[in-house]
DNA sequence: TTCCTTCGTGAACAGGTGTTCAGTTCTTAC
DNA sequence: GTAAGAACTGAACACCTGTTCACGAAGGAA
């Protein structure tokens, strides 16, 4: 009489689900987000274009769950950064340079999520994506204050400074176009974190050896 | 038998072409660059929507030489201030500050040239755009270096960035709502320009003082 | 005045994409 | 095995705007 999911169910229900996240993702990845269409990604996760839609509501649910997912796992890498340093500053240039490597790792995501028009209203999760970011980046800075590390200021109002000039020197569009040259990308990186370091105070000589020690561990510098 | 213009024709045409990137700019001004649409221009323009197609080729077209004309507004009134300042470190927070105000007054518009999303293609126009603003303020950046007075550094990447943080900071969709306080609005300019100085190697204690002249002379704070 | 050319009009068109839904297939319960 | 409910399908629909174009108005030459 009663219908009831079976486990096996629920497993491929959430199985599906997770697919076409993942093919949003891949797609978003490859073309940006004017990629994101339902029908290629229906295809790509092997659902119909209806089906997309037992499994969210439209597709602004769509992309804006792609969005926090995507920004979900920034958010951890920049916290893994952070608290593996040492200290307040190191822990600053850290979350700076992880936010570097990932955005320039994912260019074309990155973009996407942050600033590429969109035909359908994502706006909230964009907000969000960075609030959280910037948060984290905020709070940093904070940390370093507090130690006495940088004069005090507007540690939003930075944090928020900072993002944008990640992005904008890194994706946005007069960004170098692709060097997939390794060295070249831990140039760049290492300029735009010591840009950032000093902007929020710290003197010129100092913030060279944090960007050299943030820098350093980093690993994948070439992706997607 | 030939049909030649007269000049009251050359001029009356010249004022409609006018008018209808006058009413563009007006629409963008207030509702952003979405609310740029041919039917709501036209209207505005006291024309027919067929009528704009007289004047520009395509939407893309129109929205294009809007960006490039305030684009210029901009660039112009950066140069004036810079070229103000007693010497490259003025300049240079000059040319900053000029920047923040500018995108402070004109919120809406700016965020719609910078980065709003549009459904047309713009991306050449607002590239330009931006490598102009971009160039100015690295040629700043390079008098700076060459005075001595800053460090040697990727000036071309350095102002990319500084651009970035500009923008994000001001209005970036974390960008204080509505501060039409001038008191507020002075400060936050200062803060930028604090954290765009600091950024490129101006020493914390001598920013300041650059900061606090450059925003000084700096007339309205407030605007559309 | 007359004729030709250009300009202006606005309703109709076009194209692309998100969304729906009636029909089909699969799953559960008995 | 069978009935009932859930999940899936994909073609059709809907909507929104940029763009067109046949027609009328206005301007210039003769």
């Amino acid at each position: 009489m009663v219908y009831r999911r079976t486990h096996q169910v629920v497993k491929r229900l959430a199985a599906r689900r997770s697919a076409i996240l993942a093919a949003a993702r891949e797609t978003a990845a490859e073309g940006g987000m004017s990629a994101v269409q339902i029908a290629p990604v229906a295809v790509r996760a092997n659902v119909a274009a209806g089906t997309v839609y037992r499994y969210f509501p439209s597709k602004a649910d769509l992309i804006s769950e792609l969005i926090a997912e995507v920004s979900r796992d920034e958010l951890a890498a920049v916290r893994r950064a952070a608290d593996a340093a040492p200290g307040p500053s190191s822990a600053l240039a850290a979350a700076v340079s992880t936010v570097a490597v990932h955005v320039l790792s994912q260019r074309k995501l990155a973009w996407g999520i942050l600033a590429e028009p969109v035909d359908v209203d994502v706006t909230a999760s964009r907000i969000a994506s960075r609030r959280e970011i910037v948060g984290e980046i905020a709070s940093r800075i904070d940390a370093a204050v507090r130690a006495g590390h940088l004069p005090a200021q507007d540690t939003q109002l930075a944090a928020t400074a900072l993002l944008g000039a990640l992005h904008e020197a890194l994706v946005g569009p007069l960004a170098t176009e692709n060097p997939d040259d390794p060295a070249k990308l831990r140039d760049t990186v290492q300029a735009v974190t010591l840009l950032a370091l000093r902007a929020v105070g710290v003197m010129d000589a100092r913030a060279r050896g944090l960007v050299v020690q943030a820098v350093l561990p980093v690993r994948s510098l070439v992706g997607a």
